[in-house]
DNA sequence: TTTCTTTCTTACCAAATGTGAACGGATTTG
DNA sequence: CAAATCCGTTCACATTTGGTAAGAAAGAAA
């Protein structure tokens, strides 16, 4: 799982052997398994998380039904940063939709090694930045774009994710009802 | 300017007189006037702005059309960081749309002040993530209630930026056409 | 002022999406 | 295995929203 993640940060930066030894040393391995949390309501995150394998959603609930905001596959970070890092309850829930390999970097730990060396905090940002810019992009076509084209879009640019997720959390993050999706699949075609 | 600026950061942390001097040497006072813009498609960003007085709109372009993504009255910080920290040019145009008036902080000022004085990083994350959690609910809103509630919401939550925002970038910001946003509004109630 | 332009409203009809209900298949539970 | 539940689909109908067009209202420019 450590090489999976050497990989990834390899092509945002960087990072010398010792860097690498130095952040494995703060990684706790574990696992969720499917349906439960990474991040309940109401709890405080304690940890972020680099995800081997499996498969998670960031959703908030409304009337009752779980309304998906994010959608994090294998090779990505997981984290509630807003939770993370002041400390506040969460207002949304981060869940395995899919058995999952993790590993988990502690608050504590990431001070640590952002002290051990500071290159890291560089890899943060980024993070952070692209998923704002995620979320950004997800806002915008939900503004601009019908239901029809948000799905094409959405199996356009996440072919890997579209058979791994109920289509009801597929709808929901859409926007749309999920009678409403499978006419769309229905008719077809753009 | 620098007043509004010192009472609104006492709030997120305590800044010594010294920090606030320090601070006030990297900043530069300056002006935009509306429709100018603070940031323009394919620019790079080189600053951050705190607005003293006036109202700026993040936007993207859609066939032709400017759709609103988020507005930032007085009072608070403009950036687009995604370009300002990474140095890509902006997919995002950021323009005023009233006169403003504006304290820059360019990106090598800022890496000053952080050398100088470490806990403004902390203030940087603190706006960083407010705006990550205010687009991340707009995206909720779009995706889980119906125009007409989400004008209602737009109301109840921003009454004061209500009647300085033409009609069609609230209609376009709320994910719905001006004549609906009329309809709408001419229904009156919820 | 008058003219010109932009913004907002209204109306009518078409298209998209929501609602409630029913059905069948798949999965889970006992 | 049977029973129960969950999920995806389909249908008929209601509601919302879009598209086009026209005109009123408000601002800006001459």
């Amino acid at each position: 799982m450590i090489q999976q993640l050497i990989s990834k940060i390899q092509l945002v930066d960087k990072f010398s052997n010792d860097d690498i030894d130095l952040m494995a040393k703060y990684l706790t391995e574990d696992s969720i398994a499917k349906n439960d949390h990474f991040l309940n309501f109401g709890e405080v995150s304690h940890h972020v998380a680099f995800i081997g394998s499996g498969l998670a959603m960031h959703y908030r609930l409304h009337d009752g039904i779980e309304i998906p905001v994010d959608f994090t596959p294998e090779g990505e970070w997981l984290a509630y940063l807003t939770s993370f890092s002041q400390g506040t309850p969460s207002d949304m829930g981060i869940k395995a939709l899919e058995d999952m390999r993790i590993l988990r970097l502690s608050a504590a730990n990431m001070q640590l090694l952002f002290q051990a060396q500071p290159k890291f905090m560089a890899l943060r940002s980024f993070y952070t930045e692209l998923s704002f810019m995620t979320n950004a992009q997800h806002s915008a076509d939900l503004a601009m774009l019908s239901g029809k084209e948000r799905y094409y879009k959405f199996m356009k640019e996440k072919p890997h994710l579209i058979n791994r997720i109920p289509q009801y959390y597929i709808a929901s993050y859409l926007g749309i009802k999920p009678q409403s999706l499978s006419r769309i699949r229905k008719e077809g075609q753009l």
